[in-house]
DNA sequence: GAACATGGCAATGTATGAAACATTTTTAAA
DNA sequence: TTTAAAAATGTTTCATACATTGCCATGTTC
């Protein structure tokens, strides 16, 4: 009971999200209703919908009685959304500073600061899987965020975060010195957030997101090697 | 030509948008396909549409299968989003002073400065009509969003001010002192952003948001005088 | 050959009925 | 009287038919 129902309006969305957050659409092409209809064995109604929700977090591009189209996102367009989502993620981590952090936070990321030596111990770069790595990192940011109880923030910073090659991180390309970099952090935004130091944690929390940034900058014209921008 | 198109779906949202920000819908009541569609001349299908777009704007809870409601506002959701609003508002006028802000931008901030002026002098709480006020001081932030072309800053900020009771601006409750000090910001920003002190523009529109949320929160009993928080 | 008009096609926009789901009311039994 | 099952009612979700718009090719005129 009270089980989060699903529409196939939702389930569409959540589909086509992932394939776009995956890059499986091709920049500037044409999603159109009655081809995707077909490829996902429903009506029109379910696709339109999720095309609607999907132009409104930003991903697709829509113009009235044309239709949609996957939204290119040049280095620029990245760059400037890490920039809000530092403002915003390190504004979270101001609140929760100032107000003081509940046990259950303390808890969660002392875990996964735990977990993140557990996977520098094994070398994560070594198998080429990051997706512990990657797991562990949503868990410590989205819990912050979480905490914040800021619906707006929330909100704000989860459509930041999902932009197509933002998404999955940019953990393919850490080096090892990367990694360490990341996990010292996240030591110091949970040690600032404890001890009530807001401006310290801001600011570490702005300049992890920063880091991240740049060095998506340096390498995304492997992803993209034609565009200029 | 080139008339920016306009669906019914488009139109009826944002005739209910406009319902909503101006609170001629009582929270918690439900919005229904069909009576809105009754109200409105125009079938179910436009209806839906709109209603998805607004509760993606916040503006609505949904939930599968059951529908829309009008979101209830708190006056701690209110001071929530005015944090968010403040500080993303605040980067605009970073990002300007930093790149440095162009010729139009410096005519326009002026001019609404004058505008300022002009109304000051007229003594603008007498008559109890702020349109003209709100106008000008709607210009003055959108120009500044507008320049940083920063897609994600200029929605999340649109979207942190299409809000009950923020959108009309809390002028109303104004003191003469209080359009005085807001006119003195708009001032200091304006010169902080064209002196490139990027610290001093950003604290400086912090601050003038900040102090129109307290005076929204001075006031909201006024407007819902049962609800607790 | 260039500019413009026309018509057909394909896609989106709208309306509406049918099905699925939630809620309320009724009915029957304990 | 209380409780639960079941029917009835209302609302949302989905599918589909029709209307409208935009696009592109063809053809006409200058």
């Amino acid at each position: 009971m009270a089980e989060a129902q699903r529409t196939r309006s939702l389930s569409v969305a959540e589909v086509l999200r992932e394939k776009l957050l995956q890059g499986e659409f091709a920049p500037d092409s044409k999603l159109q209703e009655v081809a995707l209809a077909e490829d996902m064995q429903v009506s029109r109604t379910p696709i339109r919908e999720a095309l609607r929700a999907l132009a409104k977090d930003g991903l697709l591009d829509y113009a009235p009685n044309r239709g949609y189209t996957v939204r290119r996102f040049l280095l620029d367009d990245i760059i400037k959304a890490f920039r809000v989502r530092a403002v915003l993620e390190g504004l979270g981590c101001r609140f929760l500073a100032e107000a003081g952090i509940s046990e259950a936070l303390t808890e969660k990321l002392a875990a996964c600061i735990a977990q993140g030596d557990r996977l520098l111990e094994q070398n994560p770069m070594a198998n080429g899987d990051f997706s512990e790595w990657r797991e562990m990192n949503r868990q410590f940011h989205l819990a912050i965020l979480l905490e914040t109880e800021n619906d707006l923030l929330i909100r704000f910073a989860g459509v930041s975060r999902n932009i197509p090659i933002v998404f999955n991180g940019s953990f393919k390309w850490y080096t090892e010195a990367d990694f360490r970099r990341s996990q010292d952090h996240h030591r110091v935004i949970a040690d600032a957030m404890g001890k009530g130091q807001a401006e310290r944690a801001d600011r570490m929390m702005q300049e992890h997101i920063y880091q991240a940034s740049e060095i998506i900058r340096a390498h995304f014209s492997e992803v993209y090697p034609q565009q200029v921008n």
